[in-house]
RNA sequence: GCACCGGUGGCGAAGUGGCUAACGCGCAGGUCUGCAAAACCUGUAUACGCGGGUUCAAUCCCCGCCCGGUGCUCCA
């Protein structure tokens, strides 16, 4: 099955396959580790992530290149205010960064690559751009990419800058430019700063230029997808280009993909908006990581999401009938055979699911095909019609859509966890939802025990003490569920 | 100001030039239950921003308007 994704430099679905035929070369941009990620920068790393498992799921390899950018004017600023290292600043939020991917599913991607640790690429491609004229040093030290070596400049975000008066809005320390809208290559190394002595000067690299160096190092000079959030394609991605093909002068990724950005309660996230949440935030609130992941991933990557906290509900709710279903279905007792209309409605399902997000990755029509079968399959089921071979086969569709969105499989507890450690560690129990606390302040066997002893008194028809005993488990929001095949209990 | 994107039932959100306009949540009824809850089933809503145009036919195409958002600057 062939993924057809929109690709922003030619304004159309393309089909996104392997050049070389055997490894889809990709680079997305990560995080720059100046603070705790927030919601908006995972939904990029989401929306990345079922771009990767879709293709794995359809059995196409690949090489998947993130970057992580750990050194840049905020970390030298916020560092340089705590008295420490730059690389002891941000290795905590390094350390924090990957966490909460584990806490969303996020699959690691195949090559990590800290900027730091590729100086001497960048320090090279520098010189390539100098040596072909396209870049020139000012009389600080510094080193700017000058933008009239590249015509092509605004191909990606569709700028036409021809027109565009030099002097509109220049800023004032960089009075040296040739032309206002040239862009730093290397910033050369102010008193105290962090910096590096190269050849080229002593100083760090400049933003986009990490970027170029790194995607070329790990994966050519021409490759297959580059990826990363809407804001990123108009400078940083043009700057990419315009450096990497002034080398090359070969194409340098033939299909840019765009996540949108996620607002939140309509507006766009920001700390002055007081509307501003880091993954962690989510957590000591008491919702479930699951939740969050399919939340951020149900509204497909090319349309704005409005987070909403009665969206998250939402996603708790399917998951939970996710959940729930997967379980009936695993524990009903079955008689041998497979019922043709069910094994042609998973075989459906499975088809439409993979159809969906083959087009351009829609998530949310995905999602559609599952709850049909679950809806049939629980008919079935309740009319003694599902057999063995049915249940064999819907647990394989559930597989499938699992591959990808990953939220039916329960990992939520060690998510919570880790946020609750995190938060007295932080000082910031405070901020940690009185039920969420609740419902942690029960071990599972101490619930195992307490549901016990309520089907014992219920038995012997001790309602007043089996229903105080419900009462009690549900004030902590552990719910208690009897059913045919016993009696099951979930933290809410 | 320029550019781009969106406006679908109570909410979120797909989708299509003509067929019952998905799916999830919510809500209502039913089944089950000691009672509940949960679970499941069924049902639910006079839903396609407004005004023109093209067409035999438009929610879907074109034009204009209104509203919301985003980019043009560090930003996922």
């Amino acid at each position: 099955m062939t993924l057809r994704l929109f690709n922003t430099l030619t304004g159309q679905l393309d089909e996104l396959t392997p050049a070389d035929g055997v490894a889809l070369r990709m680079y997305a941009c990560g995080p720059t580790v100046y603070d705790y990620g927030h919601i908006g920068n995972f939904r990029t790393f989401l929306q990345i992530d079922i771009l990767r498992r879709f293709l794995l799921l359809t059995g196409t390899q690949v090489r998947h290149v993130m970057n992580i950018t750990d050194v840049d004017d905020k970390i030298i600023r916020n560092a340089a205010a705590q008295n420490m290292p730059i690389g002891e600043y941000t290795a905590r939020f390094v350390q924090a960064f990957f966490e909460d991917l584990d806490s969303l599913r996020v699959q690691r991607p195949e090559i990590i690559a800290r900027a730091t640790e590729h100086i001497p690429r960048m320090v090279e491609l520098v010189q390539k751009l100098a040596a072909a004229g396209a870049a020139y040093q000012t009389e600080d030290g510094s080193w700017y990419f000058r933008l009239a070596a590249f015509p092509e400049y605004g191909k990606l975000s569709k700028k036409d800058l021809s027109g565009m008066e030099d002097g509109a809005r220049v800023d004032l320390d960089e009075y040296e430019k040739d032309s206002a809208r040239d862009f730093a290559l290397w910033k050369a190394a102010k008193p105290g700063e962090t910096s590096w002595d190269t050849a080229i000067g002593r100083g760090r690299p400049g933003w986009h230029i990490e970027c170029s160096a790194m995607a070329m190092e790990y994966l050519g000079d021409s490759f297959d997808l580059h990826a990363g959030g809407e804001d990123l394609m108009f400078p940083h991605h043009e700057n990419e280009i315009a450096q990497s093909e002034t080398v090359t002068h070969k194409p340098f990724a033939r299909h840019w993909m765009h996540v949108r950005f996620l607002l939140v309660d309509g507006r766009k996230m920001a700390k002055s908006e007081g509307n501003f949440f880091t993954l962690r935030d989510l957590l000591l609130k008491g919702y479930k990581a699951s939740a969050i992941r399919l939340a951020l991933v149900s509204v497909p990557y090319r349309h704005q999401l409005n987070f909403t906290f009665e969206g998250l509900a939402e996603a708790t709710n399917a998951i939970e009938r996710l959940r729930t279903f997967r379980q009936r279905l695993t524990q009903a007792a079955l008689a041998a055979g497979a019922n043709p209309a069910l094994q042609a409605a998973a075989e459906k399902a499975q088809a439409d699911y993979l159809a969906a997000l083959a087009n351009d990755l829609n998530t949310a029509e995905a999602r559609a095909p599952i709850f049909d079968l679950i809806r049939a399959a629980n008919t079935a089921l309740d009319q003694g019609q599902l057999l063995a071979g049915d249940r064999d086969a819907i647990l394989r569709v559930l597989t499938s859509f699992d591959a990808v969105f990953d939220v039916i499989d329960d990992h939520d507890a060690e998510p919570t966890r880790m946020a609750l450690a995190w938060a007295a560690e932080a000082g910031r129990l405070t901020d940690v939802a009185p039920e969420l606390l609740a419902r942690q302040s029960l071990t599972d066997e101490a619930i195992d025990a307490l549901v016990a002893e309520r089907t014992q008194a219920k038995r012997q028809r001790n309602f007043a003490r089996a229903d105080h005993i419900r009462n009690e488990l549900a004030e902590k929001g552990i719910m208690i569920e009897d059913s045919k095949d016993g009696v099951r209990w979930k933290r809410k």
